[in-house]
Order: structure tokens, then C-alpha cells, then sequence
DNA sequence: AAAAATATACGAAACTTTTCGTAATAAAAG
DNA sequence: CTTTTATTACGAAAAGTTTCGTATATTTTT
């Protein structure tokens, strides 16, 4: 599969632990998952098997837990899924879409230099 | 219902022709729709029967051909979108989000200027 | 070695979303 | 007035997503 698949919230949630985890087992997703929400630990496994088909993660069976491991970067799927909202909302205008993330005044200052930096290096990369 | 109800992708797409044509009926939006992809004309209706059944648009039936109008403003309906892909893909991190969407170089400098004066005013407005 | 705990496989139910066919009705055209 | 066209109502199929129960197998504990 050329493009990567658009990961279903589940999937995105899962996604997300192997993110911050590293590979995980399904008994170490499920009990993350479970401080947020009790989760049945059948349905995590279901999930990661129909994640394995989807070739959204890859599992490592040598072992009897078996390995999960993400087969999506995590920046490549947010800028697949952020450019995927950009279009379906705010019809293609990031500008829009910056100025309705920003626009709560919930970004540190810090935050809003490491912005003002690359909107800089933007500037001067443009021709 | 007090949170607005997440619009699906199928009812974004007509809430996005209504946003931008204003109150429109079943055979205005459906022609619109079309001009991009084939949509039958019962499947524009049932989807908008649907959406009013939920709240999110209303219909006008004083005439023969209802007039649909969005319940749903459109820029609430985008913070609320932008808001949840945040949580659910950046960890709540704006400035994350910011830099994947300025980070293609696709956004022009007269845009840019508009969001460094948002920054500037933020910076003001901090305490 | 028996019992208990842990793991995977897998079917299927419950729910949501999308699509469309058919029927009934109303309006317009002939 | 009759035929054609346009509209709504509605059921339901098709597809996708999420959840979990049960069966089976393996490992660990007693």
C-alpha cells in the first residue's frame, strides 16, 4: 500500500503508546490504555490483529507475548492526518487552521518562539 | 444537545457547501457535490435528513424543495475539529501542529504576516 | 502433574456511516 | 386531464469500526 491508511481513532490510540513506549505487548498497550478508560484486553488484541492485516503495525511473534511494533512515523501520520483535516474543514488554508490552534492563548511563550523561528526560516527560504 | 455532535466526513462536505453558499436545497447541494464526485441525489438527501435529525442543520419545509441551513457555524465547528485531531494525534501540542502545517512552505507571506501579528498580540495579551 | 493464570485466534454482535432503491406525492409540461 | 418530471420519505443493504465472548494453547504456580 503506497499512501499509509488513515488510522481509525482506536487505532490511533494504540498508535500512540507505541509511540511514547516503543514496541509494546498487547498486555503492556492494554494496561496504558486502561488508565484512561477501561478497555477489554480482547479488544486491544482484536485491534493490533486487524492493525497487523491493515499493515499498520508488525508483530514479532518469536516470543509468546507477541512484539508489536509501528509500522507509521509518528510526524508523517499527524502530517497525514493534519493535512487531511486542513482539507475537509478549512478547505486547504493553513492559515485558518493555525490561527484556530493558536488563537486559545494555551501555547507557551516558548512554544510561540520555536514558531516565530520557523515562520523566519520560511521567509528567507522563500524565493 | 450542549457539545456540538463531530460532524462525520460525508456531512462535513455538505456543511461546507452550505457554509459557503449559504442555505441551500437538496438539488443545489447535490450539483455541487458533483462537481467533484458522484453522489446520487438520494444519498444528499437521506445524509441531510440525517443531519437534522441530529441537530445539525435545519430544514425549511415551507416550500416543496426543503431549504437546508447549518445549525453548525463553521468556524466552531473547525476549532472543535482542529481541537480534537490535537488531543488525538499531537498530544495536545499546538506548536506541534503549527510547525506540520506551515512546514510544507505551501503558505504565502502576506498569510504568514497575518499569523505573526496573531503571535504578536498573544504575546501582549499573556500575562 | 494438576490447577491457575496468561496468551492468541477468531467469530460475531452492536453500532455507525454511507449508499441507494422504491414508493408516495406534488408540480410542471404536454 | 394525463404524462412526465421532481421531490420527499423511508427501509435496508453494504461497508467499516469497536467490542467482547469463547475456545484453545502455553506457561507458571502450587
Amino acid at each position: 500500500m503506497q499512501i499509509p491508511p488513515k488510522p481509525t481513532d482506536a487505532e490511533l490510540e494504540i498508535l500512540r503508546v507505541i509511540w511514547q513506549h516503543g514496541s509494546s505487548t498487547v498486555r503492556q498497550i492494554n494496561d496504558i490504555l486502561n488508565e484512561k478508560k477501561t478497555v477489554g484486553y480482547t479488544t486491544t488484541l482484536k485491534l493490533l490483529q486487524i492493525m497487523t492485516q491493515k499493515e499498520i503495525v508488525r508483530a514479532d511473534k518469536s516470543d509468546r507475548s507477541h512484539v508489536y511494533t509501528s509500522l507509521l512515523k509518528e510526524e508523517e501520520t499527524q502530517l497525514h492526518l493534519m493535512d487531511q483535516l486542513l482539507q475537509a474543514a478549512f478547505g486547504g488554508s493553513a492559515k485558518k487552521l493555525v490561527m484556530q490552534a493558536l488563537g486559545n492563548g494555551k501555547t507557551s511563550q516558548s512554544e510561540l518562539d520555536e514558531i516565530k523561528l520557523l515562520i523566519k526560516q520560511l521567509e528567507r527560504g522563500a524565493e
